[in-house]
DNA sequence: ATGAAAGCGCTAACAA
DNA sequence: TTGTTAGCGCTTTCAT
């Protein structure tokens, strides 16, 4: 079982194997008479042939592979993920998916520099920052790009969200409605420290207030603490504040829960309470019901996004047209919910 | 800027070449004395050496990589892609991800050719059988394991759940419920031919009616037909057989409409009318309200067994302890619905 | 037990 | 324009 290799192709074409390779690489400053190349793609055709990507790899030192690095249990992974793919098919690059968050750093290090990885794409969480990722990528000297992580790291290229502007326009959606009485709701895991993104969050909020002359109010509760959920919204429901309490939601997973309590407490969402998330996808929330008002955070856009920034790192582009920080918008996706 | 070979590590090592690749591979029949093999260990560490993949792969023939096949659009992908990761770090291989469906075969195969995989998983739609990807791979001689797909292919190993069985755990589960009134309701594309799960299904549907001496009550229905949804339900919950109405679904697809149709009826699932999934996954419906029951389809074990699967496949394991179509069994998830 | 040398299949620099 | 050749970094006989 002999594998077929360029020299059967030059052979059977009757050229040498220098000819066969500018011909599939359209190698510039070197051209082929028509019909040889025309021999060599009919050889080519007949024989089956197909490069070996190693041995390409080996001689040009790119290995036209890059890694994609994230938690396969995020469903917002594989949205970035489809991101990736539909970029790197544009370059050509295949995607190595190898190696989740709970593998130590230095195993998943030796994949990729056994494989000459060309570049590295990770959905990083928001406050990822330590562990040194970048550095240690940096050390490699492979190029890194992170989707919403190390906001705060100005050597990193990164893709990030502008939950500023987020906030900033389900207020302003929100506050079509006449008589809303717009309540921030944050929710947080309770050993995770304040990153970048609820900060901006916040503050998008307070600045909105201050702008309408509203008044804030914050509720800040611990992740699926059904008790305090439950307090929030019977409280709201029959505050005798004026307007329909109307709550913005930081962090889509806290919704479902949220849903929950109303369901058990008869409170129509939608109706009784108005409900807008600010960081989710829409993709996520297809299934409830009343359907969910958010934010819609474009995964795909920025796995695409990624793709495109590495491109330009790889190949050392001398005047890059993308900053080392890349802003997306996420885009409103109106429900019924308020 | 030098990689660092293995060349480099035998030098500072003070062997030769073939130690270091001895001491790498622990290659069977060849000792290294203990000092030379330390003095080896030693000197990777110093020079952070790691092995070229594609220059040990040339040698071996094997590229320690399978290629993973899917749409990414789909959620249950990444619950595949989860099962094939986890085994895949256990075996030692990597994860190739590239080509969508949407991608034409020869492309796809020049993809893999070049990349010389070592083997092909493929996530398939239920009547995935033409395009003949088996018959293909087969061709290229790339082992090739399919997950819900070619059922009917004797010669193509895969993954297959057994939903005769999902449906009669479904029902038995269903009757539990005193006075239950078991309709089976089929949701279908149109221009889909009726495949070997949905026969399945059905089969085993009508078993269990006679075994239990039930009158058999098949509705089919095109999905996304609103109106005819509406009619069901609303037919059910004011017929006058005996016993609460009890729908088995199908297809979970289905289910987010069916939801969204009783909310607007006013019915409430899970008291007017019971509701259970014989085909679907728990992460899928966590936020539904009420909880589907659903039976559970082990996506992520069916990625782990697809890659040890092609494991004896590529090793061309004597006696396979694995059959050609491999069997698993759906786990009830029961919710509030039913 | 160890070292020398022959490739694996390819590209790029050079020679013709 | 075409062909020759020297590696890329590794594994694996084959001698030593």
């Amino acid at each position: 079982m002999k594998r077929v290799t360029s020299f059967d192709v030059a052979k059977r074409a009757g050229v040498s194997r220098s000819v066969v390779s500018a011909v599939l690489n359209d190698t510039p400053g070197i051209g082929v008479s028509k019909e040889k190349r025309e021999a060599v793609l009919e050889a080519i055709r007949e024989l089956n042939y197909h490069v070996d990507a190693r041995a390409s790899g080996m001689k040009t030192g790119k290995s036209f592979c890059i890694a994609a690095f994230g938690n396969t249990r995020n469903p917002l992974f594989l949205q970035v993920l489809e991101g990736i793919q539909r970029a790197c098919t544009e370059y050509g690059y295949h995607i190595l998916l190898s190696g989740d968050p709970s593998m130590d750093l230095s195993k998943l290090a030796d994949f990729y520099l056994q494989r000459r990885i060309d570049g590295i794409i990770s959905l990083d969480a928001l406050n990822a920052v330590d562990e040194g990722w970048a550095t240690q990528s940096n050390q490699f000297g492979i190029p890194f790009v992170s989707i919403e992580g190390y906001a705060e790291q100005p050597e990193v290229v990164s893709i990030l969200v502008d939950y500023k502007r987020s906030v900033y326009q389900a207020l302003t959606y929100m506050n079509k409605r006449e008589g809303i009485h717009p309540i921030y709701v944050i929710f947080r895991n309770e050993q995770d420290i304040e990153n970048w993104a609820e900060r901006d969050r916040k503050e998008a909020y307070l600045t909105w207030c201050e702008q309408n002359a509203r008044n804030p109010i914050v509720r800040v509760i611990t992740l699926d603490d059904e008790p305090a959920i439950t307090e929030l919204l019977k409280g709201v429901s029959t505050d005798t504040y004026e307007g329909v309490p109307s709550l913005l939601v930081n962090w889509s997973v806290a919704v479902p829960l949220m849903y929950r309590v109303a369901y058990e407490l008869h409170l129509r969402i939608g109706e009784d309470i108005l409900l807008t998330s600010a960081d989710n996808t829409k993709r996520n929330n297809q299934a409830m019901l009343p359907i969910l008002t958010v934010m819609d955070i474009p995964y795909v856009r920025m796995g695409e996004l990624a793709v495109h920034a590495l491109n330009e790192q790889m190949n050392e582009v001398k005047a890059p047209s993308m900053a080392i920080k890349l802003w997306v918008e996420a885009e409103l996706q109106p429900g019924e919910s308020s």
